[in-house]
DNA sequence: CTGAAAGCGCTAACAT
DNA sequence: ATGTTAGCGCTTTCAG
């Protein structure tokens, strides 16, 4: 691999006009720039980021965890936050929290080490985030707030999305409407579940609590979860699932017992599977708008990049809801 | 941001003792090492990466280029690329090529200049990895073969898998079987469509062109495809799909011609979707291993990033057949 | 066990 | 239009 000197000492010329060739080639004078050109293709020269961002300060990295990019929330994010922060410099390293806590720390830290110049986070424990602003790290959260930290933040309408796709059912005729809740320590289940909670009350329907399956947190629990409730012929008639993967295992359930969506079940849920408006067209979902989302949190983060001091923003995003049948 | 040298004047002892602290702390005296301890925690200091990598020239860092990270299967890859990787200290660069020639340059040209120790990528323009040879870049392929590069690559039994699939659905009797082609022009679908042709072959069905969609490449192009057998009255028992983006697209349009899976149509792709098992369970599907694609890619990597030299080997990890009826 | 000197590859800030 | 000097934050190497 060359050097910027290599080039320098091949060209005769000192590595400043190598530097200006790359960051200011119209100062270079033409016979100058036409000889470097011939170098720099002939030996592949390529500026060696590293050395330019210990002095200049600035890796334009930028540091991306989520629990886990397999989710296909998570991915149309990271895809939206490359396509905005691309264009404007920065690189993006992604991290797989897995929603553990240790895991999310190490990250952190490593990203940290790595000089990333912002981090945009879907969080996993406040303990790391209250790190991050005692280091004065530039980072925004998206979608969870965990405990009650002041920090810069974009989330979807959770509530307001599970309010509205539970009104749906109840407008639709349902009655007794089960709901998996998901991991209610976080606070989009929690805010969800608040939203179920709400539209039974605002319509004056009782609460069953035996619908409410407060251990669904994941595939295999939601799938178990629904199938108790339809053998012990609860009656229910929908089913609105906090999350996509719940959802899953809830339409296996279903599927399972030989009831039919929407024929014997109408099925609600918060986000989208990929395809599942191809898959089960007849479905309700509350859909993320994860292109605003990126948006917004690479704005947050461009905001304290440029400034000394900003007051941390909460900026909620609005939710489309899909109708089903 | 403190740095090695205000940490070590706040300790009253050089840099290198601070660097020590990190890189070998039990070859310092307790007292210091409390001292040093006391002091980082106080500043949250934590040495920086970058500065490092200038002197030791290993910037820790692995470029991985996908062409869209919301296709589950590289999610799926990426999320075994990290757990494989973050262990033995690297980070992770993801860039998306969006199947674009120029993209996929510009990302390469981006993670050499940040000086990546090696790039796994599942390459989009033959030339692009040519001029990764010619720069000497340490690289391994995944899943694609452009033109007839001489690397490292590892790859999914294309053919095989297909051909099971088609030779699967023959078993089940069928004899028209429509086929979703996808790009062609990239290896994996010019071997998957090879694996229907063959199979046909074998058991002595008479290939049907007509069945052959050769464009359909996307979900709408796909939908569209099926759509029109459909209604010219093609009589397709059966439809092999090569991806699982065409695979919804054809499924929708199954569905949209109030046909069912599997009464009226089989259905039998390569690639899974998300849950797929759970919302059809009757299709017949083509697992990839990611988990040892991953393994294996990694594996030829760090290869290549310890020997001097090494003879690029091309490496296929074989499928399972899910069979669906 | 600890330190001093040198330098990784590059650029900011002055020269000329 | 081009060069010189100095130094970014760290580690390597050699001394002590």
């Amino acid at each position: 691999m060359k050097t910027i000197k290599d080039i320098a000492k091949l060209a005769g010329v000192s590595t400043m006009t190598i530097s200006r060739y790359f960051s200011a080639p119209e100062k270079l004078n033409i016979h100058t720039r036409e000889k470097i050109k011939v170098l720099v293709n002939k030996y592949h020269y390529s500026p060696n980021v590293i050395a330019k961002s210990l002095i200049t300060k600035k890796s334009g990295l930028i540091g991306v965890v989520v629990p886990d990019i397999r989710n296909p929330f998570f991915a149309q994010l990271y895809y939206r936050l490359e396509t905005i922060l691309e264009p404007k410099g920065y690189s993006l390293m992604l991290c797989n929290s897995k929603e553990d806590a240790k895991k999310e720390r190490d990250f952190l830290r490593l990203l940290i080490s790595r000089q990333v110049e912002g981090i945009i986070l879907i969080p996993v424990f406040r303990e790391n985030v209250e790190s991050l602003i005692k280091r004065r790290k530039k980072f925004v959260l998206v979608e969870r707030l965990v405990g009650s930290i002041q920090a810069n933040m974009v989330s979807s309408a959770h509530y307001k999305g599970a309010y509205m796709a539970v009104e749906h059912l109840i407008n639709l005729g349902h009655r007794n409407i089960a709901v998996l809740c998901g991991d209610t320590k976080l606070t989009p289940y929690r805010d969800r579940l608040q939203g179920y909670y709400d539209a039974l009350k605002t319509y004056g329907i009782p609460l069953r609590k035996e619908l409410v399956c407060e251990s669904a947190i994941n595939i295999e629990s939601a799938e178990y979860s629904i199938l108790n409730l339809i053998r012990k012929d609860q009656g229910i008639s929908s089913v609105f699932s906090c999350n996509n993967l719940m959802s899953l295992g809830a339409i296996n359930a279903i599927y399972e017992s030989n009831l039919k969506i929407p024929e014997n079940i109408s099925f609600a849920a918060f986000d989208e599977l990929p395809g599942i408006e191809y898959l089960i067209p007849s479905m309700t979902c509350v859909q993320q708008n994860s292109a605003m989302l990126a948006e917004i949190a690479v704005d947050l983060l461009m905001n304290q990049i440029s400034k000394e001091e900003s007051i941390p923003e909460q900026i909620e995003v609005p939710v489309t809801l899909k109708k089903g049948i």
